[in-house]
RNA sequence: GCGCCUGUAGCUCAGGGGAUAGAGCAGCGGCCUUCUAAGCCGCGGGUCGGGGGUUCGACUCCCUCCAGGCGCGCCA
């Protein structure tokens, strides 16, 4: 596949008649997308900028430029319009035939550079809850972008296994519960659960919102956390093993969650396993060998090591941020300069791995997880990145700004750069929601007045994430049976399955990332309208097309490319362009992913999959294709389904959504 | 107090300094003997939070004010 290319096409055009017609080079052409087909395939409002220096109106300057256009490459003629935009009109047919042959395949470096995004990062001590989809649905399609742009990408989810979290969850089993660790093991068995219609994730849910209220009754009880966590310090107790035990169970059960819906990882690295491996020491040493950190001698932070922050106003509090506490151990933002040096292959240490412990399950696929136990023999590389997306929330900005300052005051400038906080806004439950979904849980008038309310672990309050993707299992299944009776079992849960993740990776898409996501669940459990289904039905409209097709006509429909006698010109006056449309809107596709990765606004992808769908549902409303007598019209929508199918299905792919056989 | 984010149709949201500000939902009215109606077509609905500025041109950039959210821990 060479690299056919109107755009580029268009481009250079205008470069060379603007130098040759205008005697300017301009740095760059700023292209536009025509709001019709009618006004063109794209358009360049180069000659407004240039008025002013050129003193002359732009209209005048579009003309001369479009006299000196030499068209070529996929681009069929340019035209003035408006005050001088110059629109470029393709070469329709042309371009059909090439983006027929398919899309050219991304080359993908088996040994450059590698980009490295860490998502998902859920605390180990209960169930995902839909704030985690968001993020995991983000971080993945990032991930599947960012490979369809042909780079190599690695997976990593950060597994907080020695914080207060997962202690509360030891103090909950042992002295709420009152168990003995052993009877934790045996009594909270994945199986024993299982046979009490229960699930360890969900146990773990409740019983952590109860150690809340358990400490807030009475705070000297907070004594069992301490405890807890000094026993997780120091290791090799029975304390310590079940906190372990308790972490990677809950793993187990947030992979699982999310392999659901399409979300993988390829490692995933653990703090126990960052102080293991005094990764912090070696951070330490660069930082204070730097100058990067300094001790606080007096004041209310002294015996401290802080980071100063430059740029940030003295006394708002965001000016200094303690990295080394006043005895001696380090803080959350410390381990995560240290994981981040990691990350670049900063550090003069590296983990030692081992594939991740499925147990008492059944792998469910290979991932490695970090280990104080012997470094596999044969295993994949892990870290030294170029780039590094981190996926967390908004809330984490600062925090991210002061891991991204520690890099640059070690002198890793570039690398600084290259530390992206993929920041988002959470999603957060209407007080509608909230009465609705939890009737015992008490509103006061304040609460009741706000916008939406932050969920929250510690007051259980939120919306697990298996809950709801059961919910739309069963919704769509439901849906499925009654359109497809007959179907068996099997078959209607795949599909409603796909459906159900099309559903929910579409609604976590479809906002911009700035925007607080009041979960609404009459909203997310929508097929119809602007939705996950919407796409997916149109891509099973087109498939239909093509089968049918074969079977009555045995008409391939255009693999082998557009047959010579087919082509817009054979379709009736006035409705070309609305053919054209279709296949002019996947031809942006490209572009529109490049556009979301750089800006981090996945939505936009979301966004043109859905007015791509709109365009072929408006299509095959009033075209029919294979009821078409004329057998060169007939080829020609069919080149567009077949377009259409496999652009669409490679373009829900980049989101995670698969396309079920039927709906 | 300081910083970041948000304010667009009844509701939920798009909108790359550029052409007539668009979708979905909800409402109303049409379209299933055709390739699946999870669909299509139509109607109604807008001081783009207010005010200033930059520009040939501002929903978009800058300033300011208002309203709401988040952050600013020796928690993670």
């Amino acid at each position: 596949m060479d690299d056919f290319s109107p755009e580029r096409s268009f481009e250079e055009g205008v470069r060379r008649a603007a130098r040759d017609a205008l005697g300017v080079d301009p740095a760059a052409i700023p292209l536009t997308w025509p709001p019709s087909a009618s006004h063109g395939d794209l358009a360049t409002p180069l000659c407004f900028e240039l008025a002013r220096a050129a003193r002359k109106p732009p209209r005048a300057l579009a003309e001369a430029l479009v006299a000196r256009y030499e068209p070529a490459g996929g681009v069929a003629r340019v035209e003035v319009a408006g005050g001088g935009y110059v629109n470029a009109f393709f070469d329709r047919d042309a371009c059909l035939s090439r983006w027929l042959l398919g899309p050219p395949v991304p080359a993908s470096p088996a040994g450059g550079p590698k980009t490295i995004v860490e998502h998902t990062n859920i605390n180990p001590n209960k169930a995902a809850h839909i704030g985690h989809l968001r993020n995991a649905v983000l971080g993945d399609t990032l991930v599947r972008c960012l490979k369809r742009l042909g780079e190599r990408v690695e997976v990593q989810n950060y597994i907080d296994d020695t914080g207060v979290q997962v202690a509360d969850l030891v103090v909950g089993f042992r002295v709420l519960r009152n168990e003995e660790i052993a009877d934790v093991l045996d009594r909270y068995s994945e199986e024993r659960l299982h046979e009490r219609g229960d699930r360890f994730d969900y146990v773990a849910w409740n019983l952590y919102a109860e150690v809340t209220r358990f400490f807030e009754e009475d705070s000297s009880r907070l004594s069992h956390r301490s405890d807890t966590l000094h026993a997780m310090e120091r290791g090799d107790n029975p304390v310590a093993d079940l906190a372990a035990h308790l972490a990677r169970r809950m793993v187990r059960h947030h992979l699982a969650t999310m392999e659901r819906i399409g979300v993988r990882y390829d490692v995933l690295p653990r703090e126990s396993d960052i102080l293991a491996m005094r990764f912090w020491e070696d951070a330490f040493r660069q930082l204070r060998e730097a100058g990067a950190v300094r001790r606080i001698e007096e004041g209310r932070n002294a015996g401290c090591w802080v980071m100063d922050l430059p740029g940030v106003e003295e006394g708002s509090g965001e000016d200094q941020k303690i990295i080394v506490r006043s005895n001696g151990t380090v803080t959350y933002v410390g381990k995560d300069i240290a994981y981040q040096l990691w990350k670049f292959g900063l550090l003069a240490r590296d983990f030692r791995y081992e594939p991740f412990d499925w147990s008492p399950g059944p792998a469910i696929y290979e991932v490695w997880s970090t280990t104080r136990g012997p470094d596999a023999s044969s295993r994949p590389a892990f870290g030294r990145g170029d780039r590094v997306y981190n996926v967390i929330d908004a809330r984490q900005s600062y925090l991210q700004r002061v891991v991204a300052h520690g890099l640059r005051s070690l002198g890793h400038e570039r690398e600084a750069g290259r530390s992206v906080h993929f920041s988002y806004e959470m999603v957060a439950l209407t007080p509608a929601a909230v009465a609705a979904l939890f009737p015992d849980h008490p509103l006061s008038d304040a609460e009741r007045a706000r916008p939406y309310l932050e969920m929250s672990g510690r007051r259980g309050l939120g919306v697990r994430a298996d809950d709801l993707v059961d919910a739309l299992i069963r919704r769509a299944a439901d849906e499925v049976r009654k359109r497809n009776p007959g179907l068996d079992g099997a078959r209607v849960q795949e599909t409603a399955r796909r459906i159900a993740v099309g559903a929910l990776r579409y609604y976590m898409l479809r906002f911009s990332r700035n925007r607080v996501v009041a979960f609404d669940l009459d909203d997310a459990l929508a097929f119809e309208g602007e939705t996950g289904p919407y796409l997916q039905y149109s891509v099973v409209r087109a498939r239909n097309i093509l089968a049918k097709m074969e079977e009555r006509l045995g008409e391939s429909g255009t693999g082998g490319g557009l047959p010579p006698s087919a082509g817009f010109g054979t379709l009736e006056p006035g409705t070309a362009d609305e053919h054209w449309n279709l296949a002019l809107l996947l031809s942006r596709v490209p572009g529109v992913l490049r556009q979301a990765v750089d800006s981090l606004e996945l939505s936009g992808v979301a966004k043109h999959a859905y007015v791509l769908a709109q365009a072929f549902n408006s299509f095959y409303h009033r075209y029919p294709v294979v009821q078409e007598p004329d057998e060169r019209r007939r080829a020609t929508r069919a080149a567009l389904a077949h377009l259409y199918h496999d652009g669409m299905v490679r373009l829900l792919g980049t989101m995670g959504i698969e396309v079920p056989d039927r709906m």
